[in-house]
DNA sequence: AATTAATATCGTAATATTGCAATATAATAA
DNA sequence: TTATTATATTGCAATATTACGATATTAATT
């Protein structure tokens, strides 16, 4: 097979796990990275950033446009990318709520 | 190719990464919503709770415990598994670094 | 209009992931 | 000792990902 049943699971799970996928991959953390990094956010550099072809840059920036992680502007001949507030906030509720319960659950579970 | 360059990568870049990835599935996102839910960790439950074959769940186990996402003690001839807040917690920070630095610069990215 | 610059798309090869049936392993129960 | 139960491993087919060369597109520059 190959292709996961996103239809078993719940919006949340789905929703999580793409926004997870998409930054599964150490290139693409490396481009949030930088993009936060630079306070402008024309980002041709990007290609001179990484170690990586332009071709292949260019399909990890679609990777995590289509996740919702960057959002991208066309200005002039060059291509304005910077990072979507709201799509990182998912993630980061997402991992707050699970680390709050697991602080209430404090030395509950006796196997591990 | 299909591999991709770690070496060009911080520690961070990859540590992240690898924990992103194994947590870009909704199935391997399901099993951690689950092991949090249920009270005790003894989880054999997990295969009727997920629309999955055995082999594929514990397979899925397998990349979970691989990332350090979740540890698994044999208990019986059963094996209990249970979240491990310290991986998680490295994302928890990088995401709330991230979510700082976006809100340090607030407006102060035109193109966006 | 022709050139340059920045980014995207296409095509393709190498590798990884997903899923499951069949089978193995290992501990408990009968 | 022989089931039974719980989980892991193997092998394999279908699909996805990663990477890049070649080429296309689009806008600015000359």
């Amino acid at each position: 097979m190959g292709a996961s049943k996103t239809e078993h699971y719940t919006e949340t799970q789905n929703q999580v796990a793409t926004i997870a996928k998409a930054l599964g991959h150490p290139a693409r953390v490396a481009i949030i990275d930088f993009l936060l990094k630079v306070d402008t956010c024309i980002c041709g550099d990007i290609v001179n950033e990484l170690p990586l072809a332009q071709p292949t840059i260019s399909q990890h920036l679609k990777e995590l446009k289509t996740a919702g992680i960057i959002i991208g502007n066309i200005d002039g001949n060059a291509i304005c990318y910077c990072v979507n507030p709201e799509t990182l906030q998912i993630l980061k509720t997402y991992f707050g709520n699970m680390m709050s319960i697991l602080a209430s659950k404090n030395n509950q579970n006796q196997c591990c």
